[in-house]
DNA sequence: CGCGTTTGACCAGCGC
DNA sequence: GCGCTGGTCAAACGCG
């Protein structure tokens, strides 16, 4: 995929967030076929732009197997599925953004959050007072997540990812572990939990949108991976 | 020593 | 107001 064609399918996945209701569209034109991750069983699909109408429309109560996990109308950010079903089972959840702030440039949204903020402890506000300042700003990013079946809990996306915290969540016997991108500047955080139903299914959920190529591009040009295409 | 992970504590939001 | 829950922080720790 070209540097245009990417750039598109990444401005396809934010530019609708003023329709928050219709969940699983992404306005971009091309089905993808993801390689599959390490110890994935199987590669991913994405369908992108073409989901039936029931999906497409503003029936956001409905998908194709009739599995919505969460109201897209729910009073909070929950998330909206669309599960593709079938054998290549491939999930897309869009974020429920209504209720939060949507600021169409997440890079600067942070960053005037962290610089209102008293740039942290340096000029003398306490961490306390900033994380007040914080949660005050209820700026919530874009996501995008994706289920798959795979043995390792942390595809290869081609960015690189440092945990920053584990938590056991209720319902489920496995623990959803917290990653944020190590690169400079670049916010996108990203959740993975294991399905409490199925084990073997993974979500991913990523939130933000990254500010950089993926971390491997240079080091493997020879092998593009569509991957880090999909993933922005 | 630098980087990444682990883990307990803390906090905000929500439901009751 | 209180308790529960999810998300984040940060110190301690491990590893190369």
């Amino acid at each position: 995929m070209s540097a245009t064609s990417q750039t598109m399918l990444n401005q396809g996945l934010f530019e609708d967030q003023e329709v928050p209701t219709q969940m699983g569209y992404y306005p971009f034109s091309s089905n993808l076929t993801l390689p599959a991750p390490i110890g994935c069983h199987q590669s991913l699909k994405v369908f992108t732009n073409t989901l039936p109408p029931s999906l497409a429309s503003d029936a956001p109560s409905t998908n194709l197997n009739g599995t919505l996990l969460t109201s897209p109308t729910t009073k909070h950010r929950e998330d909206t599925t669309c599960d593709f079903g079938g054998p290549q089972l491939l999930s897309l959840h869009r974020s429920s953004t209504n209720l939060w702030a949507w600021n169409g440039d997440v890079g600067e949204c942070l960053s005037t959050k962290r610089g209102a903020g008293g740039d942290d402890n340096h000029l003398g506000v306490s961490t306390l007072k900033m994380k007040k300042i914080k949660a005050r700003r209820k700026v919530r990013e874009p996501r995008f997540c994706f289920k798959t079946m795979s043995d390792v809990d942390v595809l290869d996306d081609g960015y690189k990812w440092r945990k920053y915290g584990q938590k056991v969540v209720k319902n489920t016997q496995h623990p959803r572990s917290y990653y944020r991108c190590t690169q400079d500047n670049c916010r996108v955080k990203k959740r993975v939990e294991r399905l409490a139903e199925d084990p073997r299914m993974v979500i991913t959920t990523y939130e933000g949108r990254h500010i950089h190529s993926p971390s491997h591009d240079m080091e493997d040009s020879q092998t593009p991976s569509q991957l880090n295409n999909f993933f922005w």
